[in-house]
DNA sequence: TCTTAAATGATAGTATTACTATCATACTAA
DNA sequence: TTAGTATGATAGTAATACTATCATTTAAGA
């Protein structure tokens, strides 16, 4: 039995749907590999063409430019995300463990999902650590968001601040501590790895001692037993 | 009585010395005015010359390029926090005043200091909310990390974990909190204003509401009366 | 004060980026 | 069968990110 995974993006993502034929995936496929390799300043679409054997021409036809490309893979990549954390959290009970499975999720190295041909979520996982923020630190971002490009992160957020209020419903700061969970994951991975001493964890480089710094922080936060 | 500031930075910031000159301080008065103003992204050094009333060249004679001269905005700005950091806490005695002191310094819209007259603290705080992350998140930063670039801010950050330390000798996260903190005075801020739905503050876009969050989160995180 | 070096201004030039446009061809859905 | 749609191939433009040269002005030291 082979199963594939598609999931719908908003229109306004693309010019034309790159899951829908075979040189929108290519796109995607190299894209990834593109950007993960050399960094996204550095990506153009004329490296991409070459690199896939195609024309800057046809890109264009797919994605406006490259800024709305890294949009996009940051929405598929967050789509993504939210499905694997409603798979997992899936017939859970508490809310505690809901919340701990959220954020290894989110702290962990990605394997490859193999129901998508067409993107290597390792690699994906990786440009999000180190690109993602500059989808929405933009002059544009009220503009894309606006045109709702930011939605699911957004829900993936909406996700993580039910899951604290379920946790504790009178904490005061739902949202902000599901976005700090969210982006502390990326970040203090990306401090761990090449700004060392902005984290405590440059001595070993184990993803395992993030997960626990969160779970603590978050935990602290949200504890009835504050004094 | 007219008190001028002046702040030491690493020579491999620069080429020439920007505050040893008039064109090099009317370089830095420019380029803040025009990042603040259009983003980093749209900001070059043709139109930079042509608002200064000078020549491309003579910009690429005080920095190598743009990237370069985001980095020297990010060190100064984080060597003068560090430096009112220290003047507000000097002769505190509670480490936890002093926490929340430098909780409310990095969270605060802050005011044009009168003493550095090429530069506009508040514009420039707008500036690193926004472009701040885009000076690390490259893929030079072990390079850039090696020349010292990012010292400014390490070293703050390894000041207020001293002070958490201080208020928790056996808090095991003090660096990692120190930098969460750090980014998400500017991170919460930011969404406060772009994308609202991100955090708790989205109705009355109240900065001090972003200073209590922040409290809360800490003062959680190290407490001892944790369960 | 003279001399010399350093800083600036003015101008030109190059490779790359970020597109847009056109036209031919291949493919595919009614 | 044909009429649209997708792709390929090529060309072209304005802007970006520099580098180089040379004359002139300014500043610093002997």
């Amino acid at each position: 039995m082979e199963i594939q995974l598609q999931i719908k993006m908003n229109e306004k993502l693309f010019l034309r749907n790159p899951e829908k034929s075979e040189l929108g995936r290519k796109i995607i496929l190299h894209s990834i590999q593109l950007i993960h390799q050399n960094g996204f300043e550095d990506f153009t679409f004329k490296k991409l063409a070459k690199e896939m054997g195609s024309t800057e021409a046809g890109i264009y036809r797919y994605f406006e430019n490259k800024h709305k490309l890294l949009i996009y893979l940051m929405a598929w990549y967050w789509s993504w995300l939210e499905y694997q954390v409603g798979f997992h959290t899936h017939n859970m009970k508490d809310p505690m463990l809901k919340l701990k499975k959220v954020i290894k999720l989110l702290s962990s190295t990605v394997e490859d999902d193999l129901r998508t041909d067409h993107i290597d979520e390792s690699r994906l996982h990786q440009i999000i650590i180190t690109e993602g923020s500059k989808t929405y630190l933009t002059r544009s971002v009220s503009e894309d968001n606006k045109d709702q490009l930011f939605k699911p992160y957004k829900d993936l957020c909406a996700v993580l601040g039910n899951m604290i209020l379920e946790c504790n419903p009178s904490y005061k700061y739902p949202k902000s501590l599901a976005s700090t969970i969210i982006e502390m994951a990326h970040l203090q991975n990306f401090f761990m790895n090449n700004l060392p001493s902005l984290t405590d964890f440059g001595g070993n480089k184990d993803e395992a001692e993030v997960i626990e710094f969160l779970e603590d922080l978050v935990f602290s936060a949200i504890s009835f037993n504050k004094g």
